[in-house]
DNA sequence: ATAGGGTTAG
């Protein structure tokens, strides 16, 4: 055994993720009396890494600190992976800092690691800032970085922002920052800029994607532009373009919105020859239309037929379910899907108790609702506008009374009523001026003071 | 030796 082919067997293992052996060759080394160098700390530490053993990684690098062998930028590289892999992204951010004080420099992918962790993380803020840094260091900004930061601004809503950094020195497009510029400008509804931004880059030479035709068939169908949108899709399907889900989700809900129903079927149905697995998306989409023509019973079909094939059911599906259900008055029936989807251990959504108290709420168990709201905080789930939510719906109902007990209900529990609940009181009692006689006119008064100048207006208008 | 993009939901 030598150093030649300890290497070459460390880095085979390494890669490999062959941990036992690395050991073992270690050990073999260290027996024969060769000192490990830098070249062989880091390929442990990398085998480490790469079999997710990322506190050994940590402890081969604390032996390093206090050994002969110093960490250089590699072996901060390797255990920043480390990190990152395992979610400890700002333990990783730490050893960045650390890097500066020992004196070892960060280079394109000690940056590169965490932009690509932050940014997988939804953290803007801490993208950019190192972003920032790779500039002011004058290191070499892969394109890969400005795809990232390009993204992360478009997906934070910052379209606009997104295309300035595009438009900046430095960057080389590629399709994948296009077509987030086209996603992110389809969800600001700049309509206009996605097709200027596609007519760009095709003139610019790129290939349009089955991600870029993805999100303009998207962008149409959420614009009600179903028959332009198909007319895409047909044309990917005569091209060489991968179809894939999305597409047909994005069809099959766009359809189903506009109440062509059929149409979403059939395409629903064309999945199985294209050899397109139907995912949640397609399903819930589907479901979604159903229910919003009043087939319950096609959609609950659906349900079971999800569970045949396998696909999940998630908390989009019952929400789906439970507001279809309520409106048909259908209310016990909705009340064992939400039961379902707790018992399932799919937790609720805002949106998915919105389904839930908006339908109790309108059949008269606003107490339901609030027993149903109560045992959600414990799970951790506690719908900040819940309350509003149900305010408001029961104000736009005419029930005002209601309404006032729960306001009060909600004071009795510590808890405020926002100036925007007060403003829907106030709208609803100028609509209906009667209810200034019942109960409520109290509620409002004893807990809002701001609502006399409302009432008082809502007099007003009265007289 | 170490880093690598973009799309779909009530």
């Amino acid at each position: 055994m030598n150093v030649i082919s300890t290497n070459a067997l460390m880095k085979s293992f390494g890669v490999l993720g062959m941990v036992e052996e690395l050991l073992w060759v270690w050990h073999r080394m260290k027996e024969n009396g060769i000192e490990p160098s830098l070249f062989m700390y880091n390929l442990l530490m990398d085998g480490f890494v790469n079999s997710m053993f990322v506190e050994s990684a940590e402890k081969v690098f604390d032996a390093m600190e206090s050994g002969k062998v110093l960490p250089d930028v590699v072996s901060y590289n390797i255990l920043i992976k480390g990190c990152c892999k395992v979610g400890k992204t700002r333990k990783g951010l730490e050893k960045l800092k650390e890097m500066e004080v020992k004196r070892v420099f960060p280079d394109k992918i000690t940056y590169m690691t965490l932009i690509q962790s932050c940014y997988s993380e939804e953290n803007l803020d801490s993208c950019l800032r190192l972003f920032n840094d790779m500039e002011e260091k004058e290191l070499e900004i892969p394109s890969h970085a400005y795809s990232l930061v390009i993204s992360g601004l478009c997906k934070a809503g910052k379209s606009v922002e997104g295309f300035c950094v595009f438009e900046g020195k430095g960057v080389k497009p590629n399709v994948a920052i296009y077509t987030a510029l086209m996603d992110s400008y389809a969800k600001s509804g700049n309509g206009d800029g996605i097709m200027k931004l596609f007519q760009r880059m095709k003139d610019e030479g790129f290939e349009p994607d089955e991600v870029t035709y993805g999100v303009i068939v998207n962008s149409l169908c959420k614009t009600g532009k179903l028959d332009n949108a198909v007319e895409y899709f047909n044309f990917c399907k005569e091209s060489s373009v991968q179809i894939n889900a999305m597409f047909y989700s994005s069809l099959i809900d766009g359809l189903g919105k506009a109440g062509r129903v059929d149409e979403a079927e059939k395409l629903f149905d064309e999945m199985v020859d294209k050899g397109c697995t139907r995912d949640s998306y397609c399903y819930n989409a589907l479901i979604d239309s159903f229910a919003k023509c009043g087939k319950m019973d096609e959609a609950l079909m659906l349900f079971k037929r999800m569970e045949e094939e396998g696909c999940d059911q998630n908390v989009y599906t019952y929400t789906i379910l439970i507001s279809g259900l309520f409106k048909e008055h259908r209310n016990e029936e909705a009340l064992k899907f939400w039961e379902m989807m707790i018992d399932k251990g799919i937790t609720p959504t805002p949106a998915s108790f919105r389904a839930l108290s908006t339908g109790l709420c309108l059949s008269g168990k606003v107490a339901r609702a609030c027993k149903i709201l109560d045992e959600l905080a414990p799970m951790g789930v506690l719908p900040e506008a819940a309350y509003e939510d149900m305010i408001h719906v029961l104000c736009k109902a005419g029930r005002i009374e209601q309404a006032c007990k729960l306001a009060d209900g909600i004071v009795d529990r510590g808890h405020e009523i926002p100036g925007r609940v007060r403003t829907v009181f106030i709208n609803a009692l100028r609509k209906s001026a009667k209810y200034l006689k019942v109960g409520c006119r109290d509620s409002i008064i004893d807990v809002h003071p701001n609502c006399y100048e409302g009432i008082a207006v809502s007099n007003g208008l009265r007289s």
